[in-house]
DNA sequence: TGAAAAACAATCATATATGATTGTTGAAGT
DNA sequence: ACTTCAACAATCATATATGATTGTTTTTCA
């Protein structure tokens, strides 16, 4: 896979775990106070996000972080 | 546990994978195309990387991002 | 023990992610 | 059609990661 895909991916997948809990993006924003528009651009794949960040949505979204990038 | 910990945890996991395969850090550094003293960085915890740097890391290492970021 | 090489840290400039704000689009309901 | 709200994009300032360089510490081996 080309390295820029793996973002788009794993926003996706961040994206369905998010829709699974019925969590909007405000409610999203608020747990894990982080601005609203840096999630959708996580979400959208269009930012490089960092380890502690997914590390962050992982625990928000009760989910392993392995679980989070596993696009493969 | 605290996020603060995962770049550490991570950090080693990726060093221990690098010493199993007998890479140096300037081969590493070479098949990566990334700074010498970032993967210093990224190994001991001082930065916290991004996603398609952890994705070039795995590849490089031959194992699957999962197991990269299997820490827990 | 001494030299050479690898690992590591400090620093500064640059690139990129994020915070913050503003505006737009699209969907749902009336 | 109109309103309301959630989702989304663009922009700029700020924070942080990375590139690049230099120097120090540690390890390895003769």
């Amino acid at each position: 896979m080309i390295k820029e895909k793996i973002c788009i991916k794993i926003g996706l997948k961040i994206r369905e775990l998010r829709k699974e809990k019925k969590i909007s993006l405000q409610q999203f924003s608020d747990l894990l106070n982080m601005e609203y528009n840096n999630i959708i651009r996580i979400e959208k794949g269009r930012t490089n996000t960092t380890i502690t960040n997914l590390y962050k949505i992982s625990q928000v979204l009760g989910v392993k972080l392995t679980d989070l990038v596993d696009v493969e």
